[in-house]
RNA sequence: GUGGAUGUAGCUCAGUUGGUUAGAGCACUGGUUUGUGGUACCAGGGGUCGUGGGUUCGAGCCCCAUCUUCCACCCCA
């Protein structure tokens, strides 16, 4: 029985419009990934579930596909861990491989298993895939389209700049102004928590700041009292919520509020660096914010935070993170190889651009000229301009069937096609082809010639 | 994983306190126009009202379950 047509909740089928869009985003971000000097690697859709699991935190793994052994894995499993019914144990029993979560971990997995291979620093590219067992919203897909820069092996600032200047070349290009890049440092947090003397409340401290733009400062102050961080310590951080200033005045009130943190200063001191950069390199169209508050990727940043945020008149989320991880490779056995990498959150991208209208207007345009079907001698003398006109790389169709006038001039229409070719018998006694274009109206014959010269 | 909305033609949506044969616009097909599309006019095709149960003489409308999509939380691109 046919089962009604379908796809998983998701999960989105492109349409020839929205691949040409998606196409025209990966190609911008992929020239400049290029261009900055990043190599391209690919890695699988699956990885070994051990590869994955665990390195997402709890959440994480909450989050991951899994995918259920081949044959008859029932047999496998003791009636122990059949009995219990735990699907914690339950699961690695009968399943032994994953959907990819991200692509910075298969990364750090392809990085030890290939170290002899490969020249450090290493910076590679990646646009793939991959796969999250969340609910779907506004942005938020099961399957989605990553595309990540990363270096690894070398913990030179300048890379940081780099990915700065990355991300504005990209956004530039593609005409997406009032793109915030946000930047923090795992240290300036590392640093708050210290001299408030909740270190190892770190987390949770973090993870309630960066609540503050959504649930507010009463909102942020509860949910640490919450989670047994003290009054004291709040009070004493008081300045962080009125964080205000510009990027020189931010780093002034950090300094005098982390002056007894080593690690804080030597977070400041990073931000410092990159600050002076910017000024000396100024940026194109985005915008370098300092945020205290900014705190993701904490499972594994070290150092700087990047996150981008979308134009403030359009409703979505981030549009791309990163961050420093200092010993991402160490959990597959790889030390000492400090790495830096940003993401473009691809579908996202696309809905802003969508929703700006800034999608350029030819992009769906592919076939330039398409000839009309007089019937079957007439097709033979436009087939062999079609011919000649693909030998010149321009992309020419004949319509496949002599169907009715109407018909064939409507289809070039939908198809967004700007120009036609109707070539009769009149026009193969007088070896022209009558050309029009479909915008104007115009129309006029010209030879075999002429008529490819209008398209070089 | 938690909570709240939603689903009627290919698409966007009407559909009265439950009452005959479920509508519109757009799209599609054909014609006005047998060598000219995008504008106009005429005609036509297309729906077991998400799915499965239930209440009722009678359900698109009420009840239950389930799925989809959307929104918020968690988390995140």
């Amino acid at each position: 029985m046919a089962s009604k047509a379908s796809i998983p909740k998701g999960t989105r089928d492109f349409s020839p419009a929205e691949v040409s869009k998606r196409n025209y985003i990966i190609k911008t971000i992929q020239e400049n990934f290029q261009k900055f000097g990043f190599q391209p690697i690919e890695t699988p859709t699956f990885e070994n579930s051990d590869t994955l699991m665990g390195k997402y935190g709890d959440e994480g793994d909450r989050l991951i596909f899994k995918i259920l052994n081949s044959g008859d894995f029932l047999k496998k499993v003791g009636e122990n861990t059949f009995s219990t019914k735990d699907s914690l144990k339950f699961a690695p029993k009968i399943s032994e491989k994953a959907l990819k979560y991200d692509l910075t971990v298969p990364f750090a997995r392809y990085v030890v298993q290939h170290q002899n291979e490969i020249d450090f620093p290493f910076k590679r590219y990646q646009i793939q895939n991959v796969y999250r067992a969340d609910r779907p919203q506004k942005g938020r897909f099961r399957e989605f389209t990553q595309c990540d820069a990363d270096v690894i092996g070398s913990d030179s600032l300048w890379q940081e700049v780099e990915f700065i200047q990355l991300y504005d070349a990209v956004f530039s290009n593609l005409k997406l102004e009032g793109v915030h890049i946000k930047l923090n440092n795992r240290k300036i947090l590392s640093g708050l928590a210290e001299v408030i003397g909740e270190s190892d409340k770190l987390i949770d401290f973090t993870v309630a700041l960066d609540k503050l733009d959504k649930i507010g400062e009463e909102g942020v102050k509860k949910e640490m009292l919450d989670k047994g961080i003290s009054e004291n310590a709040i009070e004493n951080i008081q300045p962080i919520f009125n964080f205000k200033g510009d990027f020189s005045e931010k780093i002034t009130l950090l300094e005098s509020l982390l002056s007894n943190s080593e690690v804080g200063q030597k977070g400041i001191k990073e931000l410092k660096f990159l600050q002076n950069a910017i000024d000396a390199m100024p940026l194109q169209t985005a915008k370098l914010d300092l945020d205290v508050t900014l705190a993701r990727g904490l499972n594994y940043y070290t150092g700087a935070i990047f996150e981008i945020s979308a134009p403030e008149n359009v409703n979505m989320g981030s549009i791309g993170g990163g961050g420093r991880y200092d010993d991402l490779t160490g959990i597959f056995g790889l030390k000492n190889m400090s790495g830096v990498g940003i993401s473009f959150g691809l579908d996202r991208i696309y809905l802003v651009l969508e929703e700006l209208d800034l999608f350029p207007e030819t992009i769906t345009e592919n076939t330039k000229v398409i000839f009309i079907n007089f019937g079957e001698t007439e097709a033979m003398y436009a087939m062999k301009a079609v011919r000649a006109l693909r030998a010149k790389n321009i992309a020419a169709e004949l319509y496949p069937d002599a169907a009715k006038m109407k018909k064939q001039m409507t289809y070039a229409d939908k198809r967004n096609i700007p120009y036609v070719v109707l070539a009769g018998g009149n026009e193969m006694n007088a070896e022209v082809y009558n050309l029009k274009n479909m915008k104007t109206g115009e129309q006029n014959a010209v030879n075999l010639e002429e008529l490819i010269a209008k398209f070089v």
